[in-house]
Parts: structure tokens; C-alpha cells; sequence
DNA sequence: AATTCGGGGTG
DNA sequence: CACCCAGAATT
């Protein structure tokens, strides 16, 4: 199956560019995700949250969940954040599920539930860039507005032969340019979605161009260069930290502390850290004021961040004395086997797993 | 302008 | 293993 074949000069015209677009999309789109049907505003600014940095398989069933418990902004909004970011766990990105709490209770409070009319207000709310801005609008009400998320990077990019890292500025600004330019000024919302389903599908790490309705007019292809764009970001080392957790049991349970609100695993629920070099019983007594028995630790792992690696070594212990040590505010003792859907990080969660079912 | 936010998919 | 992915907020 190729595309049909268009001619260079048509397709280096806006108007040509989008009318490939738009007529691949009818045929070989997707059209049966599940935020599009249907797509209201709500539904679309879930899914665009969802999938920022994170591909559509992975999200699918994250936003059924998310659907089923949240169905409109008021149900959101009247949640507790922790609900939230349970439904977000495993998902990463945390500040992700924290922002859109907060805008969907500032949704309730200033502008009645609903979405605002320009893009600027939009934008205004905590996690709303202006590529979200545009797809929410654009998608679930019909406007004309660009978006520049990976897959219309790597489409423009690939078509126009666009030099350098998308992250870097100037090379950002030419793509918006280049995203506003093309986007036509009837049926938005088919072109947004198409050109991400282009991206997604045939404009891949590895381009399938013979199934690209853009390929006659496309310069990196023209020159075999499809690999060179767009360019690669600039690669750094990454430092190794360590850290070690101590899981403190009681009765079956295993102390856990809420993060702080912003940061790293933020308002989300791990093990009490023990610096490498302390003692854990005399660090544990100190900064909790718990008497523990430590075991001999497990093996360390390490988990992968983006901009370091870390560490961890599992301490196990016994929570000393027969007094039930305190609960509330930000300690929590949790019941592994509960199966109780806590925010817990994705490697604490493994960690508890094992907890709870040794072997 | 550069850094900080995860976790899973993929070759 | 390295790199990428429907980016945005913070500094």
C-alpha cells in the first residue's frame, strides 16, 4: 500500500501540504482512540496531560481508570490530590497529575467548569503549554490552532530539513513557525490529529516513507537524510546517587513518608531514606524517634531517572517495642498486601511487592 | 537558556 | 544498553 503519489511543487505549498495530510488521514488516521469519543474538552486535556513524554499504549489504560473514577472537571476537582495521584502511579511525571488537580479546581472556581474561550487562558492553567492549549482546542472544539508535540517535531522537521535540537530555542521557534504556517483554516482538528498519527505511525524514529503522503516533497528524504533530523539532543552523563530504604515492619505494615509537594517523587509515599553512611538504627531513632531492629539489607538496584541514576539498598527492620508507633499527617503504615492503591513510585511499589510475597 | 521532573517501549 | 516518547514548570 503506497500513498498517492503528489507533486513536490503542491506539496511545499501550505495548502498542498495540508491536503495530503488531510486526505491520508481519512484513510490510514486513527479514529477509534478513546479520547476521541467522545472528545470533549475535559476528555482531550486528560489524555493530552497524560501522553506528554509518554506514548499512547502505555497510557490506554491509565485513562479508562482515570475516566471511570473522574467522568467531568467538578469530580476532579472535588477529589483529594492523593486520590489523584493514585489513579497516577506508575504513570512518572507526578507534577503532571498535581497541576491538573489544580486546574480543574480552578476551572470550578473562576471560570464555572468549563474551559476558557482563548487559547492565553488556556494556557494560563498549571500544566497547559501552548502545544496542550492548542490541542485541547483544536481537537474538542474546532479551532484553528497549532500544536507542536514529538510526532509534529519529527514530521516538520523531516519535511523542511530543519537543523539542530528542537530543544533548543531558535530551533523551537522556526517549528512553531513552520506548525502555524501549515495548519489550515478549516478542519483543525483533523489536521492536528492527523499529523500526530502521521508522526506516530509512518514519520517514526525509523520512517516508513513509502507510506508518506508528504515524501515527493519531503528534503530529508530527498537527500537520504532522514536520520539526521530532527537533531539529536546532546548527550550528558549521569551521575550515580545512592540511597538506602529502610522497611520498617509492624503487624504487617511498613512505614512509608509522604515527599514533599514539589520535587522528585513529589507528595508521593516511599520508605524512610537512611543516608548510606549513617546508621540506620541510630539515624531511624534520631529523625523519627522509633527504635528499630535492622536485618541484613537485600540486594541493591538501581533505577533510571533522565538526568541520574539512583541507587537504592533495601533495609529491612523490626519496628521495636510492642507500642503501635503514631500514624497521620505525612507517616503512613501501609499493608503491602492490601492492595491498596497508594502513590507510591514505581520501584517502591516493586519493592513492596516483595514485601508482601517474598520469593 | 538550562535543568528538572518517570517510567515504559524500542531497536 | 541508549535513546525516545501527544511537554511544561522552574531557576
Amino acid at each position: 500500500m503506497t500513498a498517492e503519489a503528489v507533486e513536490a511543487p503542491t506539496l511545499r505549498t501550505p495548502q498542498g501540504f495540508a491536503a495530503a495530510v488531510l486526505a491520508w488521514f481519512e484513510r490510514h488516521g486513527r479514529h477509534d482512540l478513546p479520547w476521541q469519543h467522545p472528545a470533549t474538552p475535559y476528555r482531550v486535556w486528560v489524555s493530552e496531560v497524560m501522553l506528554q513524554q509518554t506514548q499512547v499504549a502505555t497510557v490506554l489504560p491509565y485513562f479508562e481508570r482515570f475516566m471511570a473514577r473522574f467522568p467531568d472537571v467538578a469530580s476532579l476537582a472535588a477529589a483529594p490530590v492523593d486520590e489523584v495521584l493514585a489513579l497516577w502511579a506508575g504513570l512518572g511525571y507526578y507534577a503532571r497529575a498535581r497541576n491538573l488537580h489544580r486546574a480543574a479546581r480552578e476551572l470550578v472556581a473562576e471560570h464555572g467548569g468549563e474551559f476558557p474561550r482563548r487559547r492565553e487562558a488556556v494556557e494560563a492553567l498549571p500544566g497547559i503549554g501552548r502545544s496542550t492549549a492548542g490541542a485541547i482546542l483544536s481537537l474538542a472544539r474546532g479551532e484553528r490552532h497549532a500544536i507542536l508535540d514529538g510526532n509534529v517535531k519529527r514530521v516538520l522537521a523531516r519535511f523542511h530539513a530543519v537543523p539542530g535540537w528542537p530543544g533548543e530555542a531558535t530551533v523551537a521557534r522556526r517549528l512553531w513557525t513552520l506548525a502555524e504556517r501549515h495548519t489550515p483554516h478549516r478542519r483543525a482538528a483533523e489536521y492536528n490529529q492527523a499529523m500526530m498519527d502521521l508522526g506516530a505511525t509512518v514519520c517514526r524514529r525509523r520512517p516508513d516513507c513509502g507510506r508518506c503522503p508528504l515524501a515527493g516533497g519531503c528534503l530529508a528524504r530527498v537527500t537520504g537524510q532522514q536520520a539526521a533530523f530532527p537533531g539529536a539532543r546532546p548527550k550528558r552523563e549521569r551521575p550515580l546517587r545512592s540511597t538506602r530504604m529502610l522497611l520498617i515492619r509492624d503487624q504487617g505494615r511498613v512505614l512509608l513518608l509522604r515527599r514533599p509537594p514539589s520535587g522528585l517523587w513529589g507528595g508521593l509515599w516511599i520508605p524512610p531514606e537512611c543516608p548510606p553512611d549513617a546508621d540506620p538504627a541510630e539515624w531511624c531513632e534520631r529523625e523519627l524517634g522509633l527504635g528499630i531492629v535492622p536485618e541484613p539489607p537485600w540486594p541493591r538496584f538501581e533505577h533510571g531517572f533522565t538526568h541520574f541514576r539512583l541507587a537504592i539498598e533495601p533495609v529491612p527492620a523490626r519496628l521495636r517495642g510492642g507500642g503501635r508507633a503514631m500514624e497521620g499527617g505525612d507517616r503512613l503504615w501501609y499493608n503491602p498486601a492490601s492492595g491498596q492503591p497508594r502513590g507510591l513510585p514505581a520501584p517502591v511499589s516493586r519493592l513492596l511487592q516483595q514485601l508482601a510475597w517474598p520469593g
